[in-house]
DNA sequence: ATAGTCTTCCGCCAAG
DNA sequence: CGCTTGGCGGAAGACT
Protein backbone atom coordinates (compact mmCIF):
# COMPACT_ATOMS: atom_id res chain seq x y z
CA UNK A 1 0.00 0.00 0.00
CA UNK A 2 1.18 3.59 -0.64
CA UNK A 3 2.14 6.22 2.06
CA UNK A 4 2.07 9.44 2.59
CA UNK A 5 5.43 10.26 4.55
CA UNK A 6 4.80 12.81 7.24
CA UNK A 7 8.18 14.04 9.36
CA UNK A 8 7.44 15.23 12.70
CA UNK A 9 11.19 17.38 13.37
CA UNK A 10 11.30 18.09 17.18
CA UNK A 11 13.93 20.72 18.24
CA UNK A 12 15.13 20.04 21.89
CA UNK A 13 14.28 21.43 24.40
CA UNK A 14 10.48 20.63 22.51
CA UNK A 15 7.16 21.73 23.60
CA UNK A 16 5.91 17.86 24.01
CA UNK A 17 2.29 18.56 22.80
CA UNK A 18 3.62 19.85 19.79
CA UNK A 19 5.35 16.47 18.88
CA UNK A 20 2.68 14.40 20.38
CA UNK A 21 -0.27 15.82 19.49
CA UNK A 22 0.06 15.41 15.65
CA UNK A 23 1.51 12.26 15.99
CA UNK A 24 -1.65 11.19 17.78
CA UNK A 25 -3.54 12.63 15.20
CA UNK A 26 -1.91 11.43 11.96
CA UNK A 27 -1.85 7.47 13.71
CA UNK A 28 -5.22 7.78 14.90
CA UNK A 29 -6.81 8.81 10.98
CA UNK A 30 -4.78 5.42 9.92
CA UNK A 31 -6.99 3.49 12.52
CA UNK A 32 -10.05 5.24 11.25
CA UNK A 33 -9.24 4.81 7.62
CA UNK A 34 -8.59 0.83 8.52
CA UNK A 35 -11.96 1.01 10.26
CA UNK A 36 -13.57 2.61 7.28
CA UNK A 37 -12.04 -0.08 5.17
CA UNK A 38 -10.64 2.62 3.16
CA UNK A 39 -7.91 1.83 0.59
CA UNK A 40 -6.39 5.22 0.87
CA UNK A 41 -2.66 5.73 1.59
CA UNK A 42 -1.64 5.45 5.37
CA UNK A 43 0.24 8.21 6.81
CA UNK A 44 3.74 6.83 7.79
CA UNK A 45 4.50 9.10 10.38
CA UNK A 46 7.71 9.26 12.49
CA UNK A 47 8.87 11.44 14.78
CA UNK A 48 13.04 13.13 13.27
CA UNK A 49 15.47 14.62 15.50
CA UNK A 50 16.95 18.18 14.60
CA UNK A 51 20.18 17.72 15.98
CA UNK A 52 22.32 14.25 15.19
CA UNK A 53 21.29 13.22 18.94
CA UNK A 54 18.11 11.08 18.74
CA UNK A 55 17.16 12.12 22.78
CA UNK A 56 14.56 14.73 22.60
CA UNK A 57 14.25 17.09 26.22
CA UNK A 58 10.27 18.31 26.35
CA UNK A 59 10.22 21.29 28.72
CA UNK A 60 8.16 19.10 30.61
CA UNK A 61 11.47 17.20 31.58
CA UNK A 62 10.76 14.09 30.44
CA UNK A 63 12.34 12.40 27.06
CA UNK A 64 11.63 11.31 23.67
CA UNK A 65 13.58 9.38 21.49
CA UNK A 66 13.26 10.48 17.29
CA UNK A 67 13.68 7.26 15.19
CA UNK A 68 16.06 8.88 13.05
CA UNK A 69 17.89 12.15 12.93
CA UNK A 70 16.96 14.71 9.93
CA UNK A 71 20.71 13.82 8.24
CA UNK A 72 19.17 10.17 7.33
CA UNK A 73 16.04 11.37 6.05
CA UNK A 74 16.63 11.34 1.96
CA UNK A 75 13.08 9.99 0.45
CA UNK A 76 10.38 11.53 -0.83
CA UNK A 77 8.77 13.70 2.50
CA UNK A 78 4.71 14.48 1.44
CA UNK A 79 4.05 16.59 4.91
CA UNK A 80 6.93 18.02 6.86
CA UNK A 81 6.16 19.45 10.21
CA UNK A 82 8.24 21.65 12.58
CA UNK A 83 7.44 21.46 16.21
CA UNK A 84 8.13 24.47 18.54
CA UNK A 85 9.20 25.34 21.88
CA UNK A 86 12.06 26.54 23.59
CA UNK A 87 14.87 24.94 20.60
CA UNK A 88 12.74 25.70 18.17
CA UNK A 89 13.06 29.77 18.96
CA UNK A 90 16.46 29.46 20.06
CA UNK A 91 17.01 28.24 16.22
CA UNK A 92 18.85 25.23 15.01
CA UNK A 93 22.03 24.67 13.48
CA UNK A 94 23.02 25.63 9.78
CA UNK A 95 22.78 22.10 8.47
CA UNK A 96 19.47 21.53 9.41
CA UNK A 97 18.29 24.93 7.81
CA UNK A 98 20.33 23.64 4.74
CA UNK A 99 18.55 20.35 4.65
CA UNK A 100 15.93 22.03 4.98
CA UNK A 101 16.02 24.34 1.81
CA UNK A 102 16.60 21.86 -0.17
CA UNK A 103 13.20 20.18 0.15
CA UNK A 104 11.59 23.22 -0.67
CA UNK A 105 10.27 21.88 -4.13
CA UNK A 106 9.88 18.01 -3.29
CA UNK A 107 7.87 18.80 0.26
CA UNK A 108 4.21 18.78 -0.44
CA UNK A 109 3.17 20.82 2.31
CA UNK A 110 5.27 22.22 5.31
CA UNK A 111 3.85 23.13 8.70
CA UNK A 112 5.26 24.41 12.08
CA UNK A 113 3.34 23.75 15.10
CA UNK A 114 3.94 26.84 17.51
CA UNK A 115 7.52 28.57 17.46
CA UNK A 116 8.37 26.30 15.10
CA UNK A 117 7.31 28.82 12.47
CA UNK A 118 10.67 30.70 13.59
CA UNK A 119 12.72 27.46 12.40
CA UNK A 120 10.48 27.56 8.86
CA UNK A 121 11.31 31.79 8.97
CA UNK A 122 15.22 31.12 9.48
CA UNK A 123 15.16 28.10 6.09
CA UNK A 124 13.33 31.06 4.03
CA UNK A 125 10.06 29.35 3.36
CA UNK A 126 8.07 32.16 5.03
CA UNK A 127 9.06 34.80 3.00
CA UNK A 128 6.00 37.34 1.51
CA UNK A 129 3.72 34.55 3.17
CA UNK A 130 1.07 34.79 5.58
CA UNK A 131 1.52 32.94 9.04
CA UNK A 132 0.76 32.44 12.55
CA UNK A 133 2.71 31.71 15.70
CA UNK A 134 1.98 31.40 19.23
CA UNK A 135 0.62 34.73 20.04
CA UNK A 136 2.80 35.29 22.58
CA UNK A 137 5.58 35.34 19.97
CA UNK A 138 4.10 37.03 16.85
CA UNK A 139 5.57 40.13 17.45
CA UNK A 140 9.01 38.72 17.28
CA UNK A 141 8.61 37.03 14.41
CA UNK A 142 7.53 39.70 12.67
CA UNK A 143 9.74 41.99 14.08
CA UNK A 144 12.80 39.31 13.09
CA UNK A 145 11.18 38.94 9.72
CA UNK A 146 9.73 42.23 8.75
CA UNK A 147 8.55 40.47 5.48
CA UNK A 148 6.46 37.78 6.71
CA UNK A 149 2.82 38.68 7.13
CA UNK A 150 2.03 37.49 10.44
CA UNK A 151 -1.63 37.12 12.08
CA UNK A 152 -2.01 36.89 15.48
CA UNK A 153 -5.59 35.97 15.34
CA UNK A 154 -6.36 32.23 14.06
CA UNK A 155 -5.35 29.21 15.22
CA UNK A 156 -3.67 28.18 11.58
CA UNK A 157 -3.59 30.00 8.64
CA UNK A 158 -2.10 28.25 5.17
CA UNK A 159 -0.63 30.01 2.28
CA UNK A 160 0.27 28.29 -0.72
CA UNK A 161 1.88 25.24 0.92
CA UNK A 162 3.43 26.24 4.07
CA UNK A 163 0.37 25.83 7.21
CA UNK A 164 1.98 27.40 10.53
CA UNK A 165 -0.25 26.94 13.61
CA UNK A 166 -0.94 28.57 17.05
CA UNK A 167 0.70 28.28 20.31
CA UNK A 168 1.29 24.38 22.05
CA UNK A 169 -2.43 22.61 21.57
CA UNK A 170 -3.40 24.12 17.75
CA UNK A 171 -0.63 22.22 16.06
CA UNK A 172 -3.38 19.42 17.22
CA UNK A 173 -6.45 21.35 14.87
CA UNK A 174 -3.89 21.99 12.05
CA UNK A 175 -2.85 18.24 12.01
CA UNK A 176 -6.91 17.67 12.11
CA UNK A 177 -7.45 20.10 9.05
CA UNK A 178 -4.72 18.16 7.22
CA UNK A 179 -6.48 15.23 8.12
CA UNK A 180 -9.54 16.78 6.47
CA UNK A 181 -7.66 18.19 3.66
CA UNK A 182 -6.32 14.84 2.63
CA UNK A 183 -9.42 12.19 3.45
CA UNK A 184 -12.56 14.52 3.94
CA UNK A 185 -14.52 15.62 7.50
CA UNK A 186 -15.79 12.20 7.81
CA UNK A 187 -12.61 10.67 9.00
CA UNK A 188 -11.31 14.16 10.40
CA UNK A 189 -14.57 13.52 12.81
CA UNK A 190 -13.73 10.57 13.38
CA UNK A 191 -10.12 11.31 14.69
CA UNK A 192 -11.68 14.10 16.48
CA UNK A 193 -14.31 11.79 18.16
CA UNK A 194 -12.12 8.77 18.94
CA UNK A 195 -9.64 11.59 20.71
CA UNK A 196 -12.36 13.40 21.71
CA UNK A 197 -11.89 16.77 20.56
CA UNK A 198 -13.32 19.26 18.37
CA UNK A 199 -12.85 19.25 14.94
CA UNK A 200 -13.95 22.58 14.88
CA UNK A 201 -13.22 25.09 18.05
CA UNK A 202 -16.44 26.30 19.54
CA UNK A 203 -14.54 29.94 19.00
CA UNK A 204 -13.71 29.51 15.75
CA UNK A 205 -10.47 29.94 14.46
CA UNK A 206 -9.59 32.75 16.79
CA UNK A 207 -6.61 32.11 19.20
CA UNK A 208 -7.92 34.46 21.77
CA UNK A 209 -11.56 34.47 21.84
CA UNK A 210 -13.41 37.26 23.30
CA UNK A 211 -15.32 34.43 25.51
CA UNK A 212 -12.49 33.47 27.43
CA UNK A 213 -11.78 37.05 28.30
CA UNK A 214 -15.33 37.70 29.87
CA UNK A 215 -14.69 34.11 31.69
CA UNK A 216 -12.26 36.23 33.79
CA UNK A 217 -14.30 37.71 36.25
CA UNK A 218 -15.11 36.65 39.07
CA UNK A 219 -18.05 38.52 40.12
CA UNK A 220 -20.12 35.70 38.50
CA UNK A 221 -23.00 37.92 37.36
CA UNK A 222 -20.83 39.74 35.57
CA UNK A 223 -19.05 36.87 33.93
CA UNK A 224 -22.87 35.37 33.25
CA UNK A 225 -23.48 38.41 31.24
CA UNK A 226 -20.03 37.89 29.30
CA UNK A 227 -21.14 35.05 28.20
CA UNK A 228 -24.80 36.28 27.76
CA UNK A 229 -23.50 39.09 25.37
CA UNK A 230 -21.69 36.28 23.23
CA UNK A 231 -24.86 34.37 22.62
CA UNK A 232 -26.94 37.51 22.30
CA UNK A 233 -25.34 39.70 19.55
CA UNK A 234 -28.49 40.76 18.08
CA UNK A 235 -30.08 42.13 21.45
CA UNK A 236 -30.31 45.49 22.45
CA UNK A 237 -26.97 45.44 24.57
CA UNK A 238 -26.72 49.32 25.38
CA UNK A 239 -25.04 49.67 28.33
CA UNK A 240 -28.02 51.05 30.08
CA UNK A 241 -30.15 47.48 29.11
CA UNK A 242 -26.85 45.27 30.08
CA UNK A 243 -27.29 47.12 33.78
CA UNK A 244 -30.65 46.82 34.03
CA UNK A 245 -29.88 42.88 33.52
CA UNK A 246 -27.46 42.44 36.34
CA UNK A 247 -29.72 44.86 38.47
CA UNK A 248 -27.06 47.60 38.52
CA UNK A 249 -26.85 51.01 38.40
CA UNK A 250 -25.15 52.32 34.92
CA UNK A 251 -21.89 53.81 36.62
CA UNK A 252 -21.38 50.89 39.06
CA UNK A 253 -22.05 48.73 36.34
CA UNK A 254 -19.50 50.23 33.65
CA UNK A 255 -17.11 50.26 36.57
CA UNK A 256 -17.32 47.30 38.07
CA UNK A 257 -17.04 45.67 33.96
CA UNK A 258 -14.04 47.39 33.12
CA UNK A 259 -12.38 46.30 36.45
CA UNK A 260 -13.54 42.44 36.36
CA UNK A 261 -13.28 41.96 32.29
CA UNK A 262 -10.79 44.14 31.44
CA UNK A 263 -12.44 46.07 28.68
CA UNK A 264 -15.64 48.54 28.95
CA UNK A 265 -18.62 47.20 28.19
CA UNK A 266 -19.02 48.90 24.88
CA UNK A 267 -15.44 47.68 23.80
CA UNK A 268 -16.43 44.18 24.72
CA UNK A 269 -19.23 44.21 22.67
CA UNK A 270 -17.49 45.16 19.40
CA UNK A 271 -15.19 42.68 19.79
CA UNK A 272 -17.54 40.10 20.64
CA UNK A 273 -19.74 41.19 17.45
CA UNK A 274 -16.46 41.56 15.19
CA UNK A 275 -14.93 38.12 16.14
CA UNK A 276 -18.67 36.69 15.07
CA UNK A 277 -18.64 38.48 12.09
CA UNK A 278 -15.13 37.56 10.89
CA UNK A 279 -15.35 33.87 11.32
CA UNK A 280 -18.98 34.08 9.69
CA UNK A 281 -17.22 35.77 6.67
CA UNK A 282 -14.58 33.20 6.52
CA UNK A 283 -16.60 30.06 6.92
CA UNK A 284 -19.71 31.04 4.66
CA UNK A 285 -20.80 32.48 2.02
CA UNK A 286 -23.63 34.92 4.13
CA UNK A 287 -24.08 37.94 2.39
CA UNK A 288 -22.76 41.64 3.97
CA UNK A 289 -25.91 42.56 4.95
CA UNK A 290 -26.78 39.52 6.82
CA UNK A 291 -23.36 38.98 8.22
CA UNK A 292 -24.19 42.64 9.83
CA UNK A 293 -27.73 41.61 11.11
CA UNK A 294 -26.52 38.12 12.51
CA UNK A 295 -23.92 39.95 14.32
CA UNK A 296 -26.06 42.92 15.71
CA UNK A 297 -25.12 45.62 13.77
CA UNK A 298 -27.61 48.24 12.38
CA UNK A 299 -26.61 48.25 8.67
CA UNK A 300 -23.61 46.87 6.60
CA UNK A 301 -22.33 50.27 6.66
CA UNK A 302 -22.06 50.25 10.71
CA UNK A 303 -20.39 47.08 10.11
CA UNK A 304 -18.43 48.38 7.41
CA UNK A 305 -17.38 50.94 10.04
CA UNK A 306 -16.00 48.73 12.65
CA UNK A 307 -14.69 46.80 10.31
CA UNK A 308 -12.11 49.55 9.05
CA UNK A 309 -11.38 50.85 12.85
CA UNK A 310 -10.18 47.98 14.03
CA UNK A 311 -9.20 45.63 11.01
CA UNK A 312 -8.29 48.47 8.65
CA UNK A 313 -10.07 46.55 5.69
CA UNK A 314 -13.67 46.38 4.93
CA UNK A 315 -15.45 43.00 5.59
CA UNK A 316 -15.44 42.06 1.78
CA UNK A 317 -11.73 42.61 2.10
CA UNK A 318 -11.59 40.86 4.95
CA UNK A 319 -13.06 38.47 3.26
CA UNK A 320 -11.13 37.94 -0.06
CA UNK A 321 -8.28 37.96 1.72
CA UNK A 322 -8.83 35.67 4.53
CA UNK A 323 -10.93 32.69 3.33
CA UNK A 324 -10.36 30.04 5.43
CA UNK A 325 -11.37 26.90 3.57
CA UNK A 326 -9.50 25.35 0.71
CA UNK A 327 -10.95 24.90 -2.15
CA UNK A 328 -14.26 27.94 -2.07
CA UNK A 329 -15.08 29.48 -4.53
CA UNK A 330 -13.49 33.33 -4.52
C1' DA B 1 -19.98 64.92 3.16
C1' DT B 2 -22.35 67.28 6.97
C1' DA B 3 -25.20 68.20 10.87
C1' DG B 4 -27.83 66.94 14.50
C1' DT B 5 -28.67 63.20 17.71
C1' DC B 6 -27.41 59.37 20.61
C1' DT B 7 -24.20 56.65 23.36
C1' DT B 8 -20.34 55.70 25.93
C1' DC B 9 -17.31 56.45 29.51
C1' DC B 10 -15.12 58.59 33.26
C1' DG B 11 -14.06 62.18 36.89
C1' DC B 12 -16.32 64.14 40.62
C1' DC B 13 -18.86 63.90 44.76
C1' DA B 14 -22.45 62.97 48.06
C1' DA B 15 -24.76 59.10 50.31
C1' DG B 16 -24.84 54.54 52.16
C1' DC C 1 -12.78 55.99 58.76
C1' DG C 2 -12.21 53.40 54.27
C1' DC C 3 -14.79 51.48 50.72
C1' DT C 4 -18.62 50.93 47.53
C1' DT C 5 -22.51 52.84 45.18
C1' DG C 6 -25.03 55.72 41.98
C1' DG C 7 -26.39 60.35 40.04
C1' DC C 8 -24.62 64.12 37.13
C1' DG C 9 -22.25 66.37 33.47
C1' DG C 10 -19.63 66.78 29.56
C1' DA C 11 -16.06 65.42 26.01
C1' DA C 12 -15.35 62.23 22.43
C1' DG C 13 -16.93 59.89 18.95
C1' DA C 14 -20.41 56.81 16.68
C1' DC C 15 -24.83 56.68 14.29
C1' DT C 16 -28.52 58.29 11.20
Amino acid sequence: MRVKRVIIVAVPPAQELNVVGPLSVFSTANEMLTSFGSDAPRYDVELVSANMELKINSQAGFSIVASRSYSDVDEPVDTLLISGGEGAYAGTSPDFLTWLKARRHTVRRFGSLCTGAFVLADAGLLKGSRVTTHWQFCAALSKRYPDIDVDADPIWVYDKNVYTSAGISAGVDLSLAMVEEDHGSKVALAVARYLVLFLRRPSGQAQLSIPMTGQAAEVIELRDLAVWITNNLRGDLRVDALADRVGMSERNFTRMFAREVGLSPGQYVEQARLELAKRELQTTAASIDEVADLCGYGSREVLRRAFMRHAGVSPSQYRSRFRVRPGSDD
